[in-house]
RNA sequence: GGGCACUUAGCUCAGCGGUAGAGCGCCUCGUUUACACCGAGGAUGCCGGCGGUUCGAAUCCGUCAGUGCCCA
């Protein structure tokens, strides 16, 4: 016997060591069958599980189960990436705690660690993963330090040099000074900040007394200025155009530039010019010619090692001494030193409150500091062309399409991808240097050696490169190396490419674009067929989750309140395409009843003997009930593989909830009950049969998303093995003879026991009183139902009987209500107030002509008739007709009880 | 400043040319032997505003307003 009540974490652990012991998760590359492969964007290795996470690979398993039970041989490719920053960062805070640092113990001591802590910590979120229900093949779960993973990191990264698309280059990169490497792009957010606006004096140089104004928002950045420049059309200053300013503080002689960069209506209409420490001030550094000394070194603070040189003391204007005691100042700290400086020679003019995005670094959120380095680049521009080409040829498709927008602006206008990063965990970059500077990059130490002996000569010694590359540049290989290349292997070719990339929009220039552009180039065709993009995850109200706000909620405590499913469920129902999720405790919480309701109609069944019967013939049912259950199921096997199909896991999750709740509990089990207790027979045997069919069905129909009370349930009826659920076959349709009668007749019978139900409610008639149902106008076939139906229609129109009203029958204080060709009369004598029976027929009277109104206008309008479809003309002239006819009944049922 | 998305019942959202929907919430009723995480019934909408296309617009186009996000 089932509980009474349902207790997920009485099955969970349980089923899930089930099936990952019987190998249930695996791939097979022998089998014959079709692959359907979805590479898990791999998790960072620090990470532990988030709401977001709970989103992603709901869907995901829901994909990888469904296809699963259709027999497709299913590869859900788990790992994690190596998070070279957050990981190191981690490591460092913890032996920091242990009064250990970094530099300290060097590379390998503390590379060391770090496996050491990966063993121990690493696997949080897998383990995590797991109480979600994720079926992902673990036995091929893959790190990107793998030992082949970094295989094919090095093959690509030689590749790429030999074909010129990664290449060394001095170019300004964010440098994140608490790191003290670079970081990509998207790895900088800007965040608004309460600042100033310095406009500051720089005097003209040959014209004493004459300024040009400077409006900056960081002074500190002055001592490397090399020029100020001006809009070409900006009347104030074009005679100033050509000519020098003296630089405060420093001395030196700088030009005035005419460039457009300078907006007139911005500041002062005059900028200073510092390439060295601004990516706009770079390009304008470029196009000028000018000098691009570096006054910030790795920390941040103030170097004057490039700027020395050019020290000059100008009385009022610049003193050496001053800019000499700024070395090695922090640039905060500068800045303050500088103002006071430039405030007591009289060169600040005014200083105005400024708002402005200040770009942070997203991990270490200290201010990203443009920095002039060499790094590694790759050639992103170039690889992209494929995969823009891929993506318009419709070879990788997004779902939904208007994020193909997104990928398109990004890639079209993708920046050279620096690959290099000054960190100690990662792939170290495979390049070798000689004492003269030459680069070798190579496969392995020795090749690299061979390559300098015969450029070099005998008896050189190489340095590698201490830089490792960009985590994202491992993961973009993952489509491919996960499945052993650069080896030719049998998974390679069987799950390569992948059917779906399932990822949120905010991820689309991480994964999707380099996946895309490493996957083509490398394999030659596209890593993914599609792109199914979903939303992020929201509190209530529509906030992103963060800790700093605490409104983070934890997947796992929502599990613990009400079962992975619940949660699983109600992800699936709120996830419409690519749009964002507000999710709170109490989405789930009301979920969670629908897992319920469908244990409940389980313990139903199983209290009326329904088991699984094999021998089951759904097209030899005769029962009406039966057959219209079976039909029912069959359009919702349909509607929730066509709902897969599209990604829409809302309308699939919508589609089973209907189904099981409204059709199955509501209707079937409902209309069942009088049978079910009646005396056994060819009938009670057939809805018995239709009921345990269908119940296999919800139980198949739901497994991708609710695979833990699905498969409990499965089991303890014993529609298969063990364990089994998670292999049965998707539901097909079944034959059904006469679906269509079987719908006519229970959309008779649900529409008559509802009308009398809801008149009753109307008329405040008490659930004990039983009152005769007095048909009139009925056609044999109603009459025919209303027998066959009689102890349904008992039950539950709490009626006593259902029959002709005979010709000399005028009953007196009758409730009347029209179910298609008949008008049902209740007798209701004393309990019923006649003149709110006559106030209610008429206003169903009203609403039927009102809509009556409507359709007879539009067919009178001949553009209607003539224009639209023909069979929009005559469903409106059925609908007509209807109206009419259900009118004149009511008219007639009005003048009954109207004297 | 450029771009994208969104605006439908109290709330959260489907629907995207032909009868305005769901879930939750709300109101009324309920000791019918699966379920009160339940059952029955009910109320609630100028589908953001204004134009246009069309026989017909929540749905297509334009425009304005508001909201959110991305990129500068």
């Amino acid at each position: 016997m089932l509980d009474k009540t349902l207790s997920p974490a009485s099955f969970e652990q349980r089923l899930y060591e089930g099936w990952e012991a019987s190998g249930a998760f695996g791939a097979d590359p022998s089998s014959t069958a079709a692959p359907f492969t979805i590479m898990i964007p791999p998790p960072n290795v620090t990470g532990s599980l988030h709401i977001g996470h709970a989103l992603t690979f709901t869907i995901q398993d829901t994909l990888v189960r469904w296809r699963r039970m259709q027999g497709r041989d299913a590869l859900w490719q788990p790992g994690t990436d190596h998070a070279g920053i957050a990981t190191q960062m981690v490591v460092e805070r913890l032996l920091g705690t242990q009064g250990v640092a970094r530099r300290d113990i060097g590379r390998e001591k503390f590379l060391e660690h770090i496996w050491e802590w990966k063993a121990q910590s690493g696997g949080t979120i897998t383990r995590q993963l797991r109480r979600l229900g994720a079926s992902l093949d673990w036995p091929r779960e893959r790190f990107t330090m793998d030992a082949g993973l970094s295989e094919a990191v090095r093959e690509v990264f030689v590749t790429l040099h030999q074909q010129g698309l990664i290449y060394r280059d001095r170019r300004l990169v964010n440098w994140d000074p608490k790191f003290q490497t670079a970081i990509s792009d998207l790895e900088v957010e800007s965040r608004e900040m309460k600042g100033s606006l310095w406009h500051l004096r720089y005097p003209v140089e040959g014209q004493p007394g004459r300024y040009l104004v400077v409006a900056t928002t960081r002074p500190e950045t002055l001592l490397g200025d090399t020029a100020v420049a001006v809009h070409p059309e900006d009347e104030r200053f074009r005679d100033l155009i050509g000519a020098s300013v003296i630089l405060p503080l420093v001395g030196r002689r700088i030009p005035v530039v005419a460039d457009e960069y300078s907006d007139p209506e911005k500041g002062s209409g005059a900028v200073k010019i510092t390439p060295a420490h601004d990516f706009n001030d770079f390009e304008v550094g470029k196009r000028h010619g000018l000098a691009m000394p570096s006054v910030l070194d790795a920390v941040g603070a103030v170097c004057l090692d490039e700027i020395e040189g050019d020290l000059l003391a100008v009385p009022g204007v610049a003193d050496p001494d001053f800019v000499r005691g700024l070395a090695g100042q922090d640039r905060f700290a500068a800045r303050k030193a500088i103002v006071a400086e430039l405030e007591r020679l009289d060169l600040v003019e005014t200083i105005e409150a400024h708002q402005n995005a200040v770009p942070h670094g997203d991990r270490s959120g200290v201010p990203i500091e443009p920095r002039l380095t060499m790094q590694w680049y790759c050639d992103a521009a170039t690889l992209a062309k494929p995969a823009i080409e891929a993506v318009e040829s419709g070879r990788t498709e997004f779902v939904p399409k208007h994020f193909e927008n997104v990928f398109f602006s990004w890639m079209r206008d993708i920046q050279p991808w620096c690959v290099s990063r000054q960190l100690w965990w990662g792939h170290q970059i495979p390049a070798w240097y000689a004492p003269d500077g030459s680069v070798f990059v190579a496969r392995t130490e020795e090749e690299a050696y061979v390559q300098a002996r015969q450029a070099l000569g005998e008896g050189i010694t190489l340095t590698r490169d201490e830089d490792v590359l960009d985590t994202w540049f491992s993961s973009a290989l993952w489509p491919f190396s996960t499945l052993g290349w650069p080896q030719k292997t049998a998974e390679l070719a069987k799950y390569y490419p992948g059917d779906v990339l399932v990822t949120g929009w905010d991820i689309i220039f991480f994964w999707v674009a380099r996946m895309m552009m490493m996957g083509i180039h490398f394999m030659g065709e596209v890593p993914f067929r599609t792109v199914y993009i979903h939303g992020l995850v929201r509190d209530e109200k529509g906030q992103k989750m963060s800790k700093s706000k605490g409104n983070v909620i934890d997947p796992l405590e929502l599990v613990d309140s009400f079962g992975a499913d619940a949660l699983r469920f109600t992800i699936a129902s709120l996830a419409t395409p690519g749009r964002d999720v507000k999710l709170g405790r109490k989405r789930v919480e009301d979920f969670r009843s629908f897992g319920t309701k469908l244990w409940n109609a389980a313990r139903f069944c199983e209290m009326n003997g329904i088991a699984p019967d094999p021998g089951f013939d759904p097209s030899a049912v005769r029962a009406p009930l039966a057959r219209w259950i079976l039909d029912a199921a069959n359009q919702a096997i349909g509607e929730a593989t066509a709902a897969l199909d599209a990604y829409r896991m809302d309308d699939y999750a919508g589609c089973c909830y209907r189904f099981v709740w409204n059709s199955f509990c509501d209707g079937f089990l409902e209309f069942a009950k009088p049978a079910l207790n009646g005396p056994d027979g060819a009938e009670k045997a057939e809805i018995k049969g239709a009921a345990q069919h269908v119940l296999g069905t919800i139980l198949r129909l739901l497994h991708p998303v609710m695979p833990y009370l699905t498969e409990e349930l499965w089991d303890r009826f014993g529609y298969g093995a063990e364990f089994s659920l998670i292999h049965a076959a998707w539901p097909e349709p079944v034959p059904v003879s006469e679906a269509a009668a079987a719908r006519g007749e229970l959309d008779w019978l649900v529409g008559l026991v509802s009308a009398v139900r809801a008149v009753r409610a109307e008329m405040n008639v008490p659930p004990s009183v039983t009152v005769p149902l007095l048909v009139q106008d009925a056609s044999p076939e109603t009459l025919a139902r209303g027998g066959a139906w009689l102890d349904t229609i008992r039950r539950m129109a709490r009626a006593t009987e259902f029959r002709a009203l005979a010709t000399d029958e005028a009953p007196k204080g009758v409730a009347q209500l029209v179910v298609g060709e008949a008008t049902v009369l209740l007798p209701l004598a004393g309990a019923i107030d006649l003149e709110a029976e006559r106030a209610r027929l008429r206003r169903e009277l009203d609403k039927n002509e009102a809509e009556a109104a409507k359709v007879s206008a539009k067919l009178a309008n001949p553009d209607f008739v003539s224009r639209a479809k023909p069979e929009v003309v005559e469903e409106n002239r059925e609908r007509l007709a209807g109206f009419e006819a259900e009118a004149a009944r009511l008219q007639v049922a009005l003048d009954r009880i109207t004297d």
